[in-house]
DNA sequence: ACCAGTAAAGGTGATGGTGACTTTAACAGG
DNA sequence: CCTGTTAAAGTCACCATCACCTTTACTGGT
């Protein structure tokens, strides 16, 4: 027999402990039964009869993080003869991949922890390529879409737009070219507000536009 | 209980039984059961339990077709809760997608049939939701990927190959342009063969660069 | 033997986007 | 009111692309 089980990759963004520059964060379970007993694994469960793929993945996000997505999408079914659990099940995981913003500092569930994502431990099962190519996909989707305010609020800076790409890019970005990229791509939208406080002239708010 | 299936979309290039020119096909099996019996539907089948996602696709291609894929790629895997059949259990498909080379007219299996992609009957289940975003996915990999090669054989001319592209994409490209794309991209060696026969200059026969 | 037709192959100039860089605007703090 | 800082706008060189043109080299017919 073959198990169906949905899991999903979290990827927030909040600032490296030492650096204190933004950073990649994802939240991990231990596992509390063997195989791999003790090691850390994306959140995810069985798939329940009454929900869609990703409602099965909106749901164990929640229950690890509290959180509802900003972002989700699928990203690789991943079935595996190297996949056997212990008896000689094999286990089809289909993966999704998702942004959450975290606005306050929930408190998860038991049992899991967030990672800086380029500080991962040993993880269970092949978790570890999971991990790598969703955050392959993060990088290149965030290229040529509008996902990077998915970390970020309702309204927002071009600024701090252009933080979000360089903490996922993992290099700066010239603010002059970032912003003409942004302002020409048709995917925000200027408000008349704007963020004073700074020692520097405020910085126009926008939001990203509604969905067609 | 939740049963997990595996189907392919298989596209191949032949002409177009009235123009003549170059056209997408692909590969459907008739219904012989409940649900949507009678009706066209996607190859595929249940997975085995001694066999990876992708050999389970490339075994029901060469059932259905009698042919190896020359390029095999996961396009999705499809779980909505309208996906149930008749008695009430729902199918979680991985959906793949492939390229073959229909060197010799092989023939297929019994009740499988080739139709044009953009003159489709009507298909069972979502299948032909599935059917669209393949050819999404092959019109926009078409444009940054070599894969319009594995329509064709070892060797091929530059016009060959625009071919190809012009087909999938379904209008003319600047042969001059499309050559220097072709040249610059790194993925196409020249041979020192040419192929004549036409009332024309013969033209210099290319493959594609070996996998890294 | 030569010419006409055809498609391969190579070249040219305008255009638009990008990257590196500079300049001006507008605030907070001393 | 000056200074530091960042926002925002502008400038220029460069490169890829597109539409178009020219040359090359073959086949088939006269």
């Amino acid at each position: 027999m073959t198990a169906l089980a949905v899991s999903t990759v979290i990827f927030a963004l909040r600032p490296h402990p030492t650096t204190r520059r933004l950073a990649l964060w994802l939240p991990l379970v231990r596992r509390i039964r063997a195989p791999h007993q003790g090691r850390w694994a994306l959140p995810g469960g069985p798939l329940d009869d009454r929900e869609d793929l990703a409602a099965a993945a909106s749901r164990t996000l929640r229950e690890t993080t509290r959180l509802t997505p900003d972002y989700l999408e699928q990203l690789y079914a991943f079935g595996g003869l190297d996949r056997a659990t212990g008896d000689a099940e094999r286990t089809v995981s289909i993966v999704y991949w998702a942004l959450v913003r975290p606005e306050d500092t929930v408190a998860g569930a038991v049992n899991v922890k967030w990672f800086l994502a380029d500080e991962l431990p040993e993880l269970a099962f092949d978790h570890a390529e999971i991990v790598e190519y969703a955050l392959w996909r993060l990088r290149n989707k965030v290229e040529y879409s509008q996902i990077a305010a998915s970390f970020l609020g309702r309204t927002f800076t071009i600024a701090e737009l252009r933080g979000v790409h360089e903490a996922v890019l993992q290099r700066p970005l010239d603010p002059a070219n970032f912003r003409r990229q942004m302002e020409s791509s048709g995917q925000l939208v200027a408000t008349d507000e704007f963020r004073t406080g700074g020692r520097h002239r405020p910085a126009r708010l926008y939001r990203t536009v509604p969905r067609p």
